[in-house]
Parts: structure tokens; C-alpha cells; sequence
DNA sequence: CCGTAAACTGACCGACAGTCAGTAGATTCA
DNA sequence: TGAATCTACTGACTGTCGGTCAGTTTACGG
């Protein structure tokens, strides 16, 4: 009895290629200008299908988003994976973010764009608990590698490791957002928002260190410095 | 030949009535939900009148929105105002900029709902460059502050002013953002983002310090927790 | 009191999210 | 094989809303 098996196999890649269809519609146009017959129309089917596969156009956009979340978390994962320093890691996991920021710019948009009450209004349930999940398995990454460099006494014990990585995390998010929406203004004053956030991401994250940490993780630092 | 002053003013009061009325509204309902026909009943006009004073409906978004700029103006300029330490103004910013977050909320959300493409594509030109004017007031006022403290040798002359707010603000936004949109979450986690936030502004004010700066500032600290 | 200009109105338009009665095609069963 | 049933899909239709504009009202000047 393979055939329930084989519609059901179906059925998720016609939610695949939904997603497809109203991903390219909603990167190019944008959550409010994109039209359900738009993305209907790519996806070769009617709009009325869609609808019997998302229960509606922001539920549809945050599906998209998720595919992005997916992207985030493996590019950080890979940053973490222990074959380096820890604090060479978490150091990783800044580059990370901010690669998917350059590298995949419409996908942070809609991340950002999404955050927003008058978008999860119209989302429905279960795909707001996927979105928390795949949020929490990423913020867990840097939680737990955080603690490590606790554990390992290169980061100072009296900051809890949930409120550094959210401040590692508050740091880049910001600035990001502006190089995304203000480039225009921050080169008019001559200031590299780029290399202002690597500079205070290091910085705090110096700032957390022991003096241990300190002094695995500066000579690294200075040889890199020296290279460029 | 008052006559076309005193038009003038009327128009004037007409613009302010609409966006009191418009305030309720988006204050209330959001952006995408709220209606430019709940907005004109609202305002004892026809719809079509409200199109003879703004452009578009994000038009009149935003002219809303700089009524909560000029309140976040007024507590910032006031917590700079020259008769505190240098540093203890720096710090008051902060606040101040907390402080609008908390008695002005809803402002908060429109300002920061603001700062997205698809909002500007709709809005004019003019009250977009009103609206840079303000913000550009704002930061003036941080960056100047800054410069300050530079010259009086209690910040490193190693930190631009401009990046050294830029900092500062960026921490605060992103987490004022969380503490807005995702507190369940945090407060399922055990984590007081409100004291993470000041004691993160104060990390990083500090680590920008000069030695004789952290002389100055470390004594009024200390002596506030005690107090506490 | 009339002519003109400015302010205002609200019926109307096009666009769009979402619905649902109906259709086509696959699957099951006699 | 053919009838019955079930499932996936369709697209015309509805209600809503942003925005427009021909026409009306009001205010002013001569």
C-alpha cells in the first residue's frame, strides 16, 4: 500500500513548489506589493490551491522565510563545529551571521520583515511553533558554546551565557539592518558600518573574556592582523 | 491682510487634527489593518480630504511617526543638556532612549515599523527628507556629546563619535525590540533582558573609556549601587 | 449679490485576499 | 469493466480598501 505513502510524498512537494513560486515573487516585491495570483500563476496552479496548502498569504511568506532560517542555522552549525577554538567559534559564529546577511540579503530581509505583530497575526499556529523551533535550535548553538567557553574558564562565569550571545547577537543585528537600509547615509558621513560591527563584536566579545581567554585568543588576533 | 495667514493656520490645524486622528488609529490597529475610512470618520472628514493633505496612507504613517521622533528628541536633548558629567549625559541617553521605549510604546513600534522599504517606496519625497532631518537631529546629539567627552580625554580619541553612538545605540534598539516583540519567550528562559540591556550600555560605554574617564564615572556608579 | 477660487465630498474604480460550488481525475469496489 | 466515491484542484465571485475625480459647498472679493 505505497499509493497513501506517494500522495502524501506528493502533497509535500507541492508545498515545496509553492514555496518556490511565492519565494521568487515575495523577494523580488516584498511581503505587501506580492499578489496571491502573482505566485499562483508561477506555481502553475490555481489560486484557490494555495490556499488548501497555506491558510494564508503571511503564512505562506513565513514558510518562505523558514527555508532561510534552514540556510542560518547550517552556516552557523558549520561554525561551530569543534575543530577550532571555542572562542575562535563564537568569534566564527559573528562571520557567520553576517555571511548570511551578504550572501543571502533577501532571506534577512524577510527575517527581519517578519518579526513584526501585524504579520503573526495572520500566521497560523503550527507554523508559528516551526519558526520558534528552528529560532531556538539556533540561538542553542551559541548558548551552548558559550557555556563551553565558560566551562573552560575563558569567559568571565558571571555573565550567563544566554545574555552574551544576545548581546553578541543585538550588536550585529542592528548594525546589520543599517548597512541593509541606510548604506546611503552612513557613506555619506564616511563611516564603514561594515567594519564598525566587526570591531565592537570583538570588542565585546574581549570585553566578556577572563584573562585566560585573553591570552589564547589575542595572539591569534594580532597574527591575523599582521597577515592583512 | 490676515486673511491668507490665518488660512494658513487652519490648513496647519487641519493637518494636525488628521494625524491626531490617524495616530488613534495606527496606534490601534496597525498599519496594513488600520483604514483611511476609520481614519477620516475619525477626523470628521471625507476620505477624500485626507488626500488632499497626504499623499498616501504611509504618508500619513509617517507624518504620525515624527510626532513620536520629536518626543524621543525632547527627552534625548534633555538628558544631554549641560549640567551633568560629560559621561553621565552619555549614560542619560541611554535612558532616555529607554525611557521613550517604555512611556511611549506605541510610538516605538510605528518608528521602528517605519524603517522598511516597502513603507518608503509609498511615502513623498518631502516627508521623507522631514523625516531624515529629524533623525538627523537626534543622532547630532549623541555625536556631538560624544565628541565632547573625546575632548575632555574620557573616551579613547581611538573611537570615532559617530561609530561610539552607533554602538551604543545598536545594543539598545535590537534589545528594546526583543523586551517588545518576543518577552514570553525571554521570560520563559529566565532572562531579564531590561537589566541586560542597561548592564550591556554600560559595558560598552565603559570599555570606551579612558583611564581618567573610568576614574571619573566609576565613584558616581559605585555610589548609585549602594544607594540601590 | 454675483463671480470666482478654494476646500471638501462621496460615489466610483481597480486591485487584491480569501471563498466555495462545481469539475476532473484518480481510486476503490462490485 | 463500469459505477460510486473520494480527493485535488479550479476560477468566478465577494467584500474590502486605497486612491481618484467630477461635482458641490463654502468663503472671499468686487
Amino acid at each position: 500500500m505505497g499509493i497513501i505513502e506517494r500522495k502524501e510524498r506528493e502533497k509535500e512537494q507541492r508545498r515545496e513548489e509553492i514555496i518556490s513560486a511565492a519565494e521568487k515573487v515575495f523577494m523580488e516585491k516584498g511581503l505587501p506589493a506580492a499578489t496571491m495570483d502573482e505566485i499562483a500563476e508561477l506555481a502553475e496552479l490555481s489560486k484557490g490551491t494555495l490556499y488548501l496548502y497555506y491558510k494564508s498569504k503571511e503564512d505562506l511568506y513565513v514558510a518562505v522565510t523558514m527555508r532561510g532560517g534552514e540556510i542560518l542555522y547550517k552556516l552557523m552549525a558549520e561554525a561551530t563545529s569543534p575543530q577550532k577554538p571555542v572562542l575562535e567559534r563564537i568569534k566564527g559564529l559573528g562571520d557567520a551571521y553576517f555571511e548570511f546577511f551578504q550572501k543571502h540579503r533577501q532571506y534577512f530581509r524577510m527575517y527581519r520583515y517578519m518579526d513584526n505583530p501585524q504579520v503573526h497575526k495572520q500566521v497560523s499556529e503550527e507554523m508559528l511553533g516551526a519558526c520558534k523551533a528552528k529560532d531556538q535550535r539556533i540561538w542553542n548553538l551559541g548558548v551552548n558554546l558559550m557555556q563551553q567557553a565558560i566551562d573552560e574558564g575563558l569567559i568571565q562565569s558571571r555573565v550567563a551565557p544566554v545574555e552574551a550571545i544576545v548581546m553578541l547577537w543585538a550588536i550585529s543585528d542592528a548594525m546589520m539592518r543599517q548597512i541593509d537600509g541606510n548604506s546611503d547615509y552612513w557613506k555619506q558621513l564616511n563611516v564603514d558600518l561594515e567594519s564598525t560591527l566587526k570591531r565592537s563584536y570583538e570588542f565585546i566579545l574581549e570585553g566578556m573574556m577572563t584573562k585566560k581567554g585573553k591570552h589564547k585568543f589575542q595572539p591569534l588576533k594580532t597574527a591575523e592582523e599582521i597577515a592583512s
